[in-house]
DNA sequence: TCGGTTAATTGACTTAACTCAACTACTCAA
DNA sequence: TTGAGTAGTTGAGTTAAGTCAATTAACCGA
């Protein structure tokens, strides 16, 4: 089976996928025209842009890319779900964002020097997605100046995104940054009840917010006791945001 | 005094600035040039930007912007110094960011909706600011589009910046995560020695970090002991870097 | 549907980090 | 220069969170 890269050594598993996994290039790319670094686009530049992509198909558990690789592409999701983390020199792997469809990741690369992947992407899921060439999106930006109007939306948007999450992490106490991560998940802010479904299995959410699985546990069950949160799975009733907020101080 | 805004009730200091603290605009500004967000536009448009702006002396503890309010305005730092930071209910502070000169700040809110600051800004000693208005700089962009693709490429670096950030922050051990920040003050990564200053008061790299003074004080007090760090005052002598990244982990 | 694998929970114990307190060393402004 | 206030250090005691281990529950692919 041809390899477009490499296979990953401490894995075993193949890396930036299989070509027999490339699908039809025109399947299931409603979204992407709704996303802020495409939207703007004329018609007959994104489909030379999908068309220099590749449509992907990820299975459970299958690595796309690894930390330190260089970067010639960046990914929309089209479907499924997928996971960027670290691995450290002693193995400890540590979440730091799940991706959804609709959302676009590793984009930041397009203005990196040397382009080189800042961590490990894995499907936690069966997902597509489209890999875009870097090249070809920035060969689309310097022709077309006007498209760097969108673009940069996104981007600013992106770095507010990514320091909310640092913020968050900012916070000593676990308990306090679990509550603080589940009311930003609340739709509307802390202002009325509602249900959430954690984007990632507790385990990883623990690791997203730096904290052993077994503490994840103990503060979820104590929530629960004191009737603050109900649990079903992987989805969490918030019955009182307020009462919640009070409580991590 | 007329002020601008408002004055802060928390702490009665003056908000967005006194208007007799403004200064002769043309003062100090060389290093506007040279930042991305500014370097490619023509000369009579980065005067019109000049003009339309407001030079601010802020004097050591001076509180800029509070978080929460409407954001109008970006800032660039001439001179001096500033951090970012949020307070919780409990009157905790907590440090998220400091600024060196030829840096900006808050210009993430030019697409924030509403706009609003997300944190604190304040003046660490006697600085200058140029505050920017949102409205202009968005109009000159609108006006000229080629200006989008150097601001895309700064705003693409920040959000990889603050994405670097969390992942320091994904680390558990207060340990391990301020070796991890220090090796990142080094010039050259982790390949030689050298020596670095602290962005911050020790106290308030502490908070930036997660962690208590004390347990900063006693974990540098521990490398200092091992040899891998000499330390004085703000400026920290790492010896081997390699060595110290290995006892992180 | 079943069965193997991984995720989640719970308990018992340990430890890293926090808290409180005392003291020292800076820093800045009068 | 001095003295008040802040920052930094160190010690002792406490607690939140980590570790290890055992069990139960959920998931996914055959």
């Amino acid at each position: 089976m041809a390899m477009t890269q490499s296979v990953d050594n401490q894995h075993n598993k193949p890396v930036l996928v299989a070509v027999s996994n490339a699908l039809d290039q025109t399947d299931g790319l409603e979204t992407l025209r709704s996303h802020a670094m495409f939207s703007s686009l004329r018609a007959s530049d994104l489909d030379h842009l999908i068309h220099q992509s590749r449509h992907l198909r990820l299975s459970h558990h299958q690595l796309l890319y690894r930390q330190d690789m260089p970067a010639h592409h960046f990914f929309f999701v089209i479907s499924g779900r997928l996971r960027l983390y670290r691995l450290d020199s002693s193995g400890i792997d540590r979440t730091l964002d799940s991706i959804a469809p609709g959302d676009c990741f590793a984009e930041v690369m397009i203005y990196a020097d040397p382009p080189r992947y800042a961590c490990y992407a894995e499907a936690l899921k069966t997902s597509e997605v489209l890999m875009i060439p870097v090249k070809v999106y920035q060969e689309l930006l310097s022709q077309h100046p006007e498209y760097a109007q969108a673009a940069l939306r996104h981007y600013a948007i992106r770095a507010v995104t990514r320091f909310h999450d640092l913020e968050i992490m900012t916070i000593q106490s676990a308990r306090d940054r679990l509550i603080r991560y589940l009311i930003d998940l609340l739709p509307n802010g802390a202002r009325e009840s509602g249900e959430v479904e954690l984007p990632l299995p507790k385990c990883l959410v623990a690791s997203r917010l730096a904290m052993q699985p077994e503490t994840f546990s103990r503060i979820l069950a104590d929530l629960k006791a004191s009737g603050l949160v109900r649990v079903n799975r992987s989805k969490l009733f918030i019955a009182d945001p307020q009462r919640l907020m009070a409580l991590s101080q």
